[in-house]
DNA sequence: ACTAGCCAGATTGGATCCAATATGACAAGA
DNA sequence: TCTTGTCATATTGGATCCAATCTGGCTAGT
């Protein structure tokens, strides 16, 4: 086969517009419409709506009857809130994961760490430092948990990326030591130590973000 | 018209399916064939599928390519760690709610607990068990936050009216007496013994369900 | 000149038809 | 009798066509 065609069209379609969306290539407040995206991707109007109402149930668009979709506007108290049910959830992931984490996921954390280090530009930071997190939650096998916390990562990734871009640089030894003690509070299976740096990893990141109105647009 | 249509059709549909569901028409492993809910609910299979999409994306179905839909099963560390996950995120929603409670709101809620006292069948006590938590965290306008709850308890629904058939009758005291408690505490407006009345009441329901092992099917 | 109403184009929502895939029964052989 | 392969049927996935609704520009009237 020349394609895999890895499941479904409409799967495949919603992939690639949550791609889009993750990656800024759709702004919030840009309009998609359906034949474009139809013709862009391959395939009919149809997988294109049932990829739309799949991104709309997980909040990555939002549709008006006959009005089409468009990216959601996020206003400052409503990331505030994203974040601050990271600080409350992610601790209970990590707990879920760590006993299950292998010497080589702990290498592979490292790994990652250290790629982050070594200076990276916002794009490959954003991606690397979702990578991070991810694999330290990687031995937590509940997916209700593990989806919630895509949908918060994904609602709050163009505002991380907004602040990333205007005032991230100087900021990044700060990231830096708190993935590192993070990182060893793991290795040393200290799970107390671990939540404590992780939902404050959070919630400095969150106060930072709240001090820049300019990121939130409407 | 006879029919106000109220938004869309799919959404309609989708409404429809997730009461079915919630109320165990549908019960898990129940397979969902289009056809016949396009019948049964008017309407071709267009929107049925796309329903389909979105109730798979809330995680009330799970879908599988050119196999069809079911409701899906959970064992019991996925339900235990679905109550974990709202011992740490209502907190939340009645921190971030409870100030924005007016003393008419406070009425509704007392109204609610006072119709649950006087009695009511296992399907009504779900139902206004729900309305009471949900009137609690009105005040909270953030729709990531609460959304995230609603899945959180449509997940849990089947085997919340599973334990309360086979269990729940004789625990009717405690239920009242917890919701007395977090009640008083919100008229008190004492954020602090409100959520500790909140994550306890949530923690001892989780901890009755998981003795239950029959509940969980598979 | 400005506003209100209307009409045409664009876009989304829904229905029907066709293709692809899974399911289950039945027959043939060991 | 049990297993295995094949084929008919049922069911889902996708494409195309038609209807309903929104948007923007234009005209007419004050």
């Amino acid at each position: 086969m020349t394609e895999p065609t890895a499941g479904a069209a409409s799967a495949r379609i919603a992939d690639a517009l949550r791609v889009d969306i993750l990656e800024g290539v759709l702004a919030p407040g840009e309009r998609i419409r359906q034949e474009e995206v139809a013709e862009r991707l391959g395939g009919s109007r149809l997988p294109v709506r049932e990829a739309l109402r799949v991104l709309a149930a997980e909040g990555l668009v939002e549709l008006e009857p006959h009005k089409g979709a468009r990216v959601p506007h996020l206003d400052r108290d409503e990331v505030e809130v994203l974040y601050r049910m990271r600080e409350r959830l992610e601790p209970l992931a990590l707990q879920l994961s760590r006993p299950n984490l292998s010497d080589l996921d702990l290498a592979e954390i490292n790994r990652i760490q250290q790629r982050i280090e070594e200076g990276v530009s916002v794009p490959e930071f954003l991606h690397l430092d979702r990578e991070f997190h991810m694999a330290t939650y990687s031995g937590c096998r509940t997916d209700h948990l593990m989806s919630t916390i895509d949908r918060m990562w994904n609602a709050t990734q163009h505002y991380r990326r907004a602040f990333m871009e205007l005032a991230g640089a100087g900021r990044q030894w700060i990231v830096n030591a708190e993935h590192r003690l993070l990182l060893d509070a793991i290795q040393r299976a200290d799970d107390d130590d671990a939540e404590r740096y992780l939902s404050g990893h959070i919630r400095r990141t969150r106060k930072e973000l709240i001090t820049h109105p300019e990121i939130f647009g409407a």
